[in-house]
DNA sequence: ATAGATGCAAAGGGTTTGCACTTGA
DNA sequence: TCAAGTGCAAACCCTTTGCATCTAT
């Protein structure tokens, strides 16, 4: 696999160029400025193996679909402003997390949305 | 506006019988029980307008198509069986959320998924 | 009676796949 | 060379919509 065509470091360069979580379809359209017969089956294709190879993660949140960002290390969560609807990495997690869980069930693993208004987005006090 | 029809007074009861989020298609096939040439158009229109009218509310878990329950149930978080894919209710909520805030920036509201096996999946110890 | 509700099927939007052609190693 | 990679279109999955029919009021 990971063989090195000009559509795959179109790809790649565009995650390398922007700084946040795309979407398929923004990849495509800004990847097709370099490649201008690429299809987007072949973003999802690139999506796909860069996924499995580490190079990308996957970004979920609650009621989007999808969107991609260069593997950063370590786990974290995202906080995502009502204003301007950029999403941020935290760090940390919060604690009594295993008190939750119903009687009889193990938790494994656990996701952490915040959501509020960024520094930008607070009112200058 | 809110007629009341075999089909919908079977889809009202399928909330009110189980205790957890529904997929559409889950309310489908336990709704046909009653009504078996129920469509999944009518169940998603039903859906739709009990939503409106503030009967149901949607879950949404990352990644995952929404899930509807009914709307009377106060703050609260779900977990994510990874074996039989069900999804519970989970009430409290974890500490410290505060602080996992960059400076600046401003908590308003927070979404916590856990991940795990549920009681059926659980192996008998 | 009549407007809202239903069932079916077809249409949409986003993602995946089948297949013949292209291209990098 | 020749299999991985690509482009196109069709297939898929989930959800919505058009339309003729049904039904609660």
């Amino acid at each position: 696999m990971l063989r090195n065509t000009r559509q795959r470091s179109a790809i790649q360069g565009v995650f390398e160029s922007i700084n946040r979580p795309l979407a398929p379809t923004e990849v495509l359209q800004m990847a097709q400025a370099e490649v201008p017969r690429l299809g987007i089956a072949t973003v999802y294709r690139a999506i796909r193996s860069l996924q499995e190879s580490g190079w990308l993660t996957t970004v979920e949140l609650p009621g989007e679909p999808p969107r991609y960002e260069r593997a950063h290390l370590g786990h974290h969560h995202h906080f995502r402003c009502r204003e301007c609807s950029l999403v941020f990495e935290v760090h940390g997690c919060p604690t009594g997390l295993s008190q939750m869980a119903p009687k009889g069930f193990e938790i494994e693993s656990h996701e952490v949305v915040l959501y509020g208004r960024c520094q930008e987005c607070v009112p200058a006090t």
